[in-house]
DNA sequence: ATGTCC
């Protein structure tokens, strides 16, 4: 134990506490005793160094907690006047879809079957860095104007009818669609103009536009799953509201707004560096990865624009995958129904109100957990439930669909984004052995279309996902309304034969 | 996360 984590107070089963001095108020931590030891110093200190940054009223760490860029993965950053796009993410707006189908589970039980709908997506929706469009139809490519549109615009109603997407599926996102800083989406439409003539600072934006409906590489993935809905009453009833089906077939997508949004991020990194270095500005704890700007200055704007924009990409993007993941089913078993659950982020800055006043909410690998009542809710569908959680955890462990308690507010309306790494990608490809992987997932009746799985991304690279369920629901955050058990995995890796 | 080192 180092001193860090001698400093973390406890002050319930799954919460602690973290001081940072000069008066501020110190860190809310998440986790149960083994998920706190679990935290490593580096993760600590930027924890520290997020909370002591200008401008920030609160830091919440969750139990997923990692080193990230400047902040740590599964951490919450509160401010009412300043923006950080470290905390934001170089994966603008990262977020989990759920689509429910009325396919019952014993539709995939024969292993044959599970490849042909694998070979129907894969086939609609590639995974792999750079990929995106290789065999769209004409009606779905994705062309500059139609690009720009989905940037600007996000899933307006135009945008969904061109790319074959149901218009009520707006309806269950977390936001459907963002406007710039002076609530319009022309001022987006300016700044996309601008970007697009500056070559240096944003290369080949068109090319980007392509990869709408594409999964990417990395953590991204799409997992077919049965829903099994947790015992409670009270679950019951709110999974009722989701849309969720017990014993039924779902689709869990993870994914974000792939070279586009990555572009943006990378190019407002270097631009606000370079401000602060032109301004002898001193970068908080001496890290440019924290660099920030005020909300309502020139910067500030230019940041929220980008953000916006790189949103609404991966907002269509997700809602794409999941309408062409329909299509794949439904080649395979025609007349079959889908509904989206829902679609929620875990990298993206918000306006929401907390303490009592509207302020940033900066969700880095944290999900927004709005309880029954929230005024955020008020005249949707979700206003007397709260909204669905979706939380990945590991296809042998299964992934968990979650519902936010009143407690919620302790932790800023936040919980975690899923597991959490427990080993860097090195020393997973190092220590784990491939055949027992691969096993693992065998023993699980769990195929995928990669030959073997990658090393990187096993279950065991990831924290105890039902140490860090219970770490939330300890903690009073949220509810296990269903949990997902995975049949087949789409992910990025050595594709099998067949 | 990212044409994963222009």
């Amino acid at each position: 134990m180092d001193t860090t984590h001698e400093m973390l107070t406890v002050t319930g089963q799954a919460k602690a506490t973290l001081p940072v001095g000069d008066d501020l108020s110190p860190i809310t931590v998440i986790g149960t005793e083994p998920i706190r030891q679990s935290f490593g110093g580096e993760t600590l200190k930027q924890a520290i160094n997020s909370r002591r940054a200008p401008g920030v009223s609160r830091v919440v760490l969750n139990p997923d907690a990692h080193v990230g860029y400047g902040a740590p993965v599964g951490c919450v950053m509160v401010s009412p006047t300043h923006v950080y796009p470290g905390p934001v993410g170089v994966d603008i707006k990262c977020s989990m879809s759920l689509l429910q189908t009325d396919l019952p589970a014993e539709a995939l039980h024969d292993a044959a079957e599970r490849r042909k709908v694998i070979k129907a997506i894969t086939k609609r929706v590639p995974t792999g860095a750079g990929r995106g469009q290789r065999h769209a139809p004409k009606s779905r490519r994705v062309d500059g104007r139609l690009g720009f549109q989905v940037a600007t615009e996000g899933a307006s109603k135009a945008v969904l009818k061109k790319l074959g997407i149901p218009k009520s599926w707006a309806e269950a996102c977390e936001d459907a669609f963002h406007l710039g800083p002076d609530g319009t989406s022309d001022s987006l439409a300016a700044r996309l103009q601008w970007l697009g003539r500056e070559r240096d600072k944003l290369d080949r934006i068109e090319s980007k536009y392509r990869q709408l409906g594409s999964y990417g590489g990395g953590n991204h993935f799409g997992e077919a799953e049965v829903v099994r809905l947790a015992g409670g009453e009270r679950e019951r009833a709110v999974a009722e509201t989701f849309g969720l089906k017990d014993g039924c077939v779902a689709f869990l997508s993870h994914c974000g707004s792939r070279g586009f949004g990555h572009d943006l991020a990378m190019t407002q990194f270097r631009s606000l560096k370079s401000v602060f270095q032109s301004r002898g500005l001193a970068f908080p704890a001496g890290d440019p990865q924290l660099v920030y700007a005020h909300a309502d200055s020139a910067e500030g704007q230019q940041y929220l624009c980008d953000m916006a924009m790189g949103a609404n990409f991966a907002t269509v993007n997700h809602l794409l995958i999941n309408a062409l993941v329909l299509e794949a089913f439904r080649e395979v078993f025609p007349g079959i129904r889908g509904e989206l659950v829902y679609f929620i982020s875990h990298n993206i800055a918000r306006q929401e109100p907390i303490d009592g006043a509207v302020q940033w909410v900066h969700r880095k690998g944290a999900t927004r957990a709005l309880p029954a009542g929230h005024p955020q809710l008020a005249g949707t569908r979700f206003e007397s439930t709260g909204h669905p959680i979706l939380l990945p955890g590991n296809p042998r462990d299964g992934s968990s669909v979650m519902v936010a308690d009143a407690g919620a507010e302790a932790s800023a309306f936040s919980v975690n984004h899923g597991a959490g790494r427990r080993m860097s990608r090195t020393r997973a490809k190092k220590q784990l052995v491939q055949s027992e992987i691969d096993r693992g997932l065998a023993d699980h009746d769990i195929i995928s279309n990669c030959r073997t799985y990658p090393r990187d991304e096993a279950p065991d690279a990831y924290k105890d996902f039902n140490e860090v369920l219970k770490s939330v629901r300890q903690a009073g955050l949220a509810s296990e309304v269903a949990r997902l058990q995975a049949r087949f995995v789409i992910k990025d890796g050595a594709p099998a034969d067949d």
